[in-house]
DNA sequence: GGGGTAAATACTTGCCT
DNA sequence: AGGCAAGTATTTACCCC
């Protein structure tokens, strides 16, 4: 099905040095901290674990470039420092067990020093940079707006914060993250979308989602269908006394309590069908149900129970 | 097109290890 | 922490008016 589009990313080639991207066809950005291609306008990473092959420090004769050239692991994008996790020993010997001279003690002290500020200052700055890439190459493929990529942001940061990271995976929580994001904004899609582009199983995604949203005591979904009503007010075009009209409805379910384990959208979407009606628009289920995503099914029972409680409101008043 | 129903699925929650 | 099971809501597929 939808996994072609998946592939075709993974497929794109080191060896093609494209100038545009496959996808929206910006322009190809390198990245040489993180080792990556990404586009500039969807953020979609062509390339990643391209290892740095740059020098890290400047070498002036043979010696010290034994002393500073990177041995070690090739850098993998999966740990928050890239892997770089080699120490500068502490002992002033290079790598031949040969003690150093002064003169270069005091550099090699620097080297330490930096080394360290480096690692420790940096990985969560990497980390948090490399998870909103993440995100962003996630919202593009999934054709989110730009907003629900800043609510990602942020409650990835505040994960952060809370050091809610230590064990799980980055791209686990960026997923879940963005998937806490879209749901917020109301532009719910489903999970296995997000396990589509983030290659994160569903229940991982769905695990690290509530763990975040239970500690960071997100308040998901908009819980008021109320927040659904403009946009669909205006994907469906119709006007605004039946906007206005719709609004009203869901404000006295609302207080008759009816909408509880109820979805938000499918209220919404109801509301709407039912004030088109009352205003003589007379929208059909069947492209409310279209334009919204919601069933059929569900718009028909909602209705029906709307209009109940609205009924016997008025009547009672 | 509106309306209904049954079976399949999705999502949540609580329980258990 | 993580897996399983039960309960509820939603979707899908077909039906009738």
């Amino acid at each position: 099905m939808e996994n072609t589009q998946v592939d075709e990313r993974k497929v794109a080639e080191e060896s093609h040095s494209e100038r545009s991207c496959p996808e929206c066809s910006g322009s190809i950005v390198r990245d040489e901290e993180h080792g990556e291609k990404t586009c500039k306008q969807c953020g979609l990473v062509l390339d990643e674990r391209r290892i740095d092959r740059g020098p890290e420090w400047r070498a002036f004769d043979s010696n010290e470039r034994d002393e500073k050239s990177r041995v070690g692991s090739p850098t993998t994008g999966l740990i928050h420092d890239k892997g770089l996790s080699t120490k500068i020993g502490w002992q002033d010997k290079d790598a031949n067990g040969q003690t150093v001279a002064d003169r270069k003690r005091a550099r090699l002290q620097r080297l330490r020093t930096w080394d360290e500020r480096y690692r420790v200052k940096d990985a969560q700055e990497r980390n948090l940079k490399q998870a909103l890439g993440e995100i962003t190459r996630m919202s593009c493929a999934l054709d989110l707006p730009d907003f629900v990529e800043e609510t990602a942001a942020t409650v990835y940061r505040q994960g952060v914060d809370k050091d809610l990271l230590v064990g799980r995976s980055i791209e686990g929580m960026a997923t879940a993250a963005l998937y806490a994001a879209a749901r917020q904004h109301g532009t719910p899609r489903p999970l296995w979308k997000f396990s589509e582009v983030s290659r994160v199983e569903k229940a991982r995604i769905r695990r690290a989602y509530r763990y975040t949203s239970r500690e960071l005591g997100l308040r998901i979904e908009p819980a008021d269908p109320l927040e659904y009503v403009p946009q669909f007010a205006s994907t469906l075009g119709i006007s605004d006394e039946a906007t206005r009209q719709a609004q009203d409805l869901l404000v006295t379910a609302k207080t008759e309590a009816i909408h509880s384990g109820k979805s938000p959208a499918g209220l919404a979407a109801a509301a709407i069908y039912a004030s088109s009606h009352l205003t003589n628009e007379q929208l059909t289920q069947e492209t409310v149900s279209n334009r919204t995503n919601i069933s059929k099914v569900v718009i028909r029972k909602r209705y029906q129970e709307l209009l109940d409680v609205y009924e016997e409101k008025s009547h009672s008043s």
